[in-house]
DNA sequence: TAGGCGTGGCT
DNA sequence: TAGCCAAGCCT
């Protein structure tokens, strides 16, 4: 099968049977498909759906993006993860309302120089949203080519990687490209799955030389694996008479950055110089149940504490710390399993009023 | 180049 | 249950 071929297979499978509904594909401007690619990033489509639709009712435009607070734009990341995402999205929603009057650039190069976005998104931004002619390798399609070309190696190493980018340069039309890219992902999430791929019904099962072999499972190379280092922290959590918690502001970089979290310590004994440092008399304290959250590279316990307490006043810097009141919640980012942590203290707090 | 960076769904 | 995986990028 020619090139050519592979490429007319893909489009005429994708006009049959790809997905052409998702929020992104409608009314389709190279911002809302930026944001999409972004949220899009080692996450599942069905996750990115409603965050995808709060995130454009807040936030229509490059420029209201570029004006938003960072606790704004958290607060409706919550959940999605990987928060640094959220830092170069502001990033080069500056850049685009400051330097390039509001348009994205189209070019790979001009696009994948923007914070957040590098080769695979610069082609998706590209293909999809400007109709121009650009490859994309995800995950999706790293899966497709890999099994059609038998490509060992995984991905991640450069030299399989240069492999992969080089079949996909070579695959992709210069017409019709927003649609050859679209069935290339379809097909990866659809068909070429990464477990019982449904080879009976794909497109280009005849030139597949997995498919030949039988040998699909094979490709890509998984990653090598290494067991994940088990951490553990504790969790205080002070609550006031009127059921207000603190919560600090985790550093800009690192697990979390930027969230609001609540404090973390190594041992029970940091508690009382904490105290000290929030000048908070700690009244009954009880443990609650451990969390375990788990990270891409490690494992994490939590002990959380629920902690009564009578505050004075302290010196800590203001920007740095907050009463939150979970009955009147601010919007702000938090970290996964500090929201579920903060909804279940306030039910406890709530039966303990009645 | 390898490792940091989240979370939820699925098996 | 525990591991794998997902529309990757940055340092």
């Amino acid at each position: 099968m020619t090139e050519a071929q592979f490429a007319a297979r893909l489009i005429a499978w994708q006009q049959q049977h790809g997905r052409k509904d998702l929020p992104w594909q409608q009314q389709v401007t190279a911002y809302r498909v930026w944001v999409s690619e972004i949220m899009l990033q080692q996450t599942q489509v069905a996750s990115v759906i409603g965050y995808f639709g709060r995130f454009m009712q807040s936030f229509p435009s490059v420029q209201t993006l570029a004006k938003a607070s960072d606790d704004e734009v958290l607060h409706l990341w919550t959940g999605l993860g990987y928060y640094s995402r959220v830092r170069n999205l502001k990033k080069t929603a500056h850049i685009i309302s400051e330097q390039y009057g509001g348009e994205f650039p189209a070019s790979v190069k001009a696009l994948a120089e923007l914070p957040g976005i590098g080769r695979s998104t610069a082609g998706a931004i590209l293909s999809l949203a400007m109709g121009l002619p650009a490859a994309i390798l995800d995950g999706n399609v790293k899966r497709v080519l890999a099994r059609y070309s038998a490509t060992s190696g995984w991905p991640g190493e450069s030299k399989t990687a240069a492999i992969l980018w080089d079949l996909a340069e070579r695959f992709t039309p210069t017409e019709q490209t927003a649609i050859y890219n679209q069935a290339m992902m379809d097909l990866g999430a659809t068909l070429c799955t990464p477990k019982l791929p449904a080879c009976a019904e794909c497109p280009v099962q005849s030139g597949c030389r997995a498919f030949a072999r039988g040998s699909q499972s094979l490709y890509p190379t998984p990653k090598p694996r290494k067991t994940l280092p088990q951490k553990r922290s504790l969790m205080p959590i002070f609550a006031r008479k009127d059921g207000c918690i603190l919560l600090e502001r985790r550093p800009p970089a690192g697990i979390w950055g930027g969230l609001w979290s609540l404090p973390e310590l190594d041992t029970i004994e940091a508690l009382e110089p904490l105290a000290q440092r929030y000048a908070l008399d700690l009244g009954e304290r009880r443990a609650l149940a451990l969390i375990s959250h788990s990270f891409s590279h490690f494992r994490l316990a939590i002990e959380p504490w629920l902690i009564e307490v009578n505050e004075s006043a302290n010196a800590v810097a203001e920007d740095h710390y907050l009463w939150y009141d979970p009955d009147n919640p601010k919007r702000l980012g938090l970290a996964a399993p500090v929201a579920k942590l903060l909804k279940y203290a306030a039910q406890i707090n709530r039966r303990k009023a009645l």
